[in-house]
DNA sequence: CACGATCATGTGAGCGTTCAACCACTTTGA
DNA sequence: TCAAAGTGGTTGAACGCTCACATGATCGTG
């Protein structure tokens, strides 16, 4: 304990009172240079400048957050990162946050339990974030979080629908529609559906926009499979579809599922887009190297993560002013679905 | 300003003090409960815990970490996030620092300079991190953020190789050599390579697999192909491999390009396995449906986040041995790979 | 039955910021 | 000439927690 001053001074990083004492000023004044206030005479602001770089002084992060009580982080609440939607929404959120000037801090939820969601939403709590960002798309996930009233503003941007408040995405049902009228318009009678999970939103949506193309010209949709986004599924599905003569055309929910599609119509022997036209959902990177060549729904992820900061943002603004803000896909034609076979 | 009692109590949040005096203790007392502390009768224990949920108390992160100067927080600086194994790795870590009680927070870098590098390890510094795991395999990036010489523990946990200090990883060589001698074994006579890009380390190390394989049967290695791991570049190896008549056997760096191999085969006609066997390396969930299923070499990426992470922890306990902890990958076989055809 | 242990709790300082209030000194304008 | 307004600074009190230490019970022990 007598080598208390030795002590204290072997490791502490230096704090604004050092820098202060350094540049013969006052912590308030060191304080004012920090955040640019135009209540400083240029030279002292440089002197405390000088001070700043000479003992590598940084802010405490820490303090600065318990005085102002704003910490600049915006939490989000991801699910199936491993997936490529998920994957690239949480990418692009983090990086439009950052251009805003906020952190993004990302938890992954590995297991949709109500618990799951709940602790994720404790962690980010507890980290402070001015905000909440949510992309799970699954149906119960998506009430919980609406039922938790937070003391804080709550942003989704996944798996949202028009009756959403405060929500940013990609319109599913268009997009989906927009591949099934394709198929339609190249002159086939229906569509099959390889679709996603059923208490996942956008599945639901996607099924949706299948059917709606269907209704629009008043010609029954084609049989529906079920699947679970993963290449397996799709492979099974693919066989099914391969057995029965009579389906010309397969929308498929995501490119995972329409790869597996693909391999099984391979193995049967039935040649695509010749017999069996696919098209796929997301537009992945290998989309363009599949065989053949994959026809799919692109959806701007970018800008898609610069609405949701927005929208953070004005949240955080005070304005509470309920909007959904949905933006459009887009049909990617490549070589996996063309005109149907004539009899 | 006359209402400055009641805009104080607005909308604080709770504090310590304020379960203190609801429970009937001290504020100390408090904090005891919160953190564990056995000198605590049960029955006062009790009454805060009660005191804690009636008034909805969390503790406030930021107060903790300034007292105590510990943020229970690590930082993990990535880059190329869309590419799998860069992504795999993010997830494993945060996964496994969890696990053990930590946050991670991951900083992804867009543009390897300098500058950006040094502006991730920042923004994690003051986000008061206690250790920063650096996932970047890009060689430059690494020999500068050893340089950087930081006050807390650099855990590497990419593109690491023997002479390294304080990492974790999967030894990429083993694996690429695994690779090449499986189609060596099949009875080809040598193996051609597209590679990664060459500032990467691991496709350094990959290709130093690939090299070694062959020097240990004592033939020459089969012509290598450049290629940047997107498809597109594998696919344009692949139409170069597909000309020359006496490639029977292919080691592609990774399962990207592999497709985009796979797809210039197709098209030129020239059938796999029976012509040309392709073995990949990563083992993405799709690769068993790619066409034909591919080989390729797996990563337990898992395993790697754990190994990461509890380097971490005892680079934080103060353990300053130096560590390389190499994990075994194993190889995949699928359809894609084969004998070659007797001459 | 007084007397150190041990247990359970309270007290006050300190972590490094920001914020509100205040001060001294200069400029302005009627 | 003097009040008002602006400029460039200082001072001290928060913010909500933990840490070191003090204190008051309770208890076994010689």
């Amino acid at each position: 304990m007598t080598e208390n001053g030795q002590r204290e001074a072997r490791r502490r990083s230096p704090s604004m009172a050092d820098v202060a004492a350094r540049a013969g000023v006052s912590h308030q004044t060191v304080s004012r240079v920090l955040n640019n206030s135009p209540l400083v005479r240029e030279d002292t602001r440089e002197r405390v400048h000088a001070a700043i770089v000479e003992l590598g002084y940084r802010r405490n992060a820490a303090a600065r957050l318990l005085a102002t009580n704003r910490s600049g982080r915006i939490g989000m609440v991801s699910a199936h990162l491993a997936l490529y939607g998920p994957s690239m929404i949480a990418a692009s959120v983090q990086e439009a946050g950052r251009e805003a000037g906020y952190d993004v801090a990302v938890i992954g939820v590995l297991e949709l339990s109500e618990q799951g969601l709940r602790d994720a939403v404790d962690r980010l709590l507890d980290q402070a974030v001015e905000a909440i960002v949510v992309a799970v798309a699954h149906r119960d996930a998506l009430s919980l979080v609406r039922s938790l009233s937070l003391p804080i503003p709550v942003v989704l941007v996944q798996g949202v629908g028009p009756g959403d408040t405060m929500a940013a995405g990609i319109d599913q049902v268009l997009g989906a529609r927009m591949a099934t009228e394709h198929l339609l318009d190249l002159g086939h009678r229906s569509v099959a559906l390889v679709s996603g999970p059923a208490d996942w939103t956008e599945a639901v949506q996607r099924r949706e926009g299948w059917q709606q193309a269907h209704e629009a010209r008043g010609v029954l949709p084609g049989p529906e499979l079920a699947g679970d986004w993963s290449p397996e599924s799709g492979y099974s599905a693919g066989l099914r579809i391969a057995r029965s003569a009579d389906v010309s055309a397969v929308f498929v929910a995501n490119d995972a599922m329409a790869l597996g599609v693909l391999k099984a119509l391979h193995e049967v022997g039935r040649s695509v887009p010749a017999e069996v036209s696919v098209v796929g959902f997301d537009d992945v990177p290998e989309a363009a190297f599949y065989w053949p060549a994959l026809t799919t729904v692109a959806q701007n992820f970018p800008e898609l993560g610069r609405r949701a900061v927005d929208l953070t943002v004005r949240a955080l603004a005070g304005e509470d002013r309920p909007a959904v803000d949905l933006a459009q896909p887009h049909l990617v034609v490549r070589e996996s679905s063309g005109p149907p076979r004539l009899p």
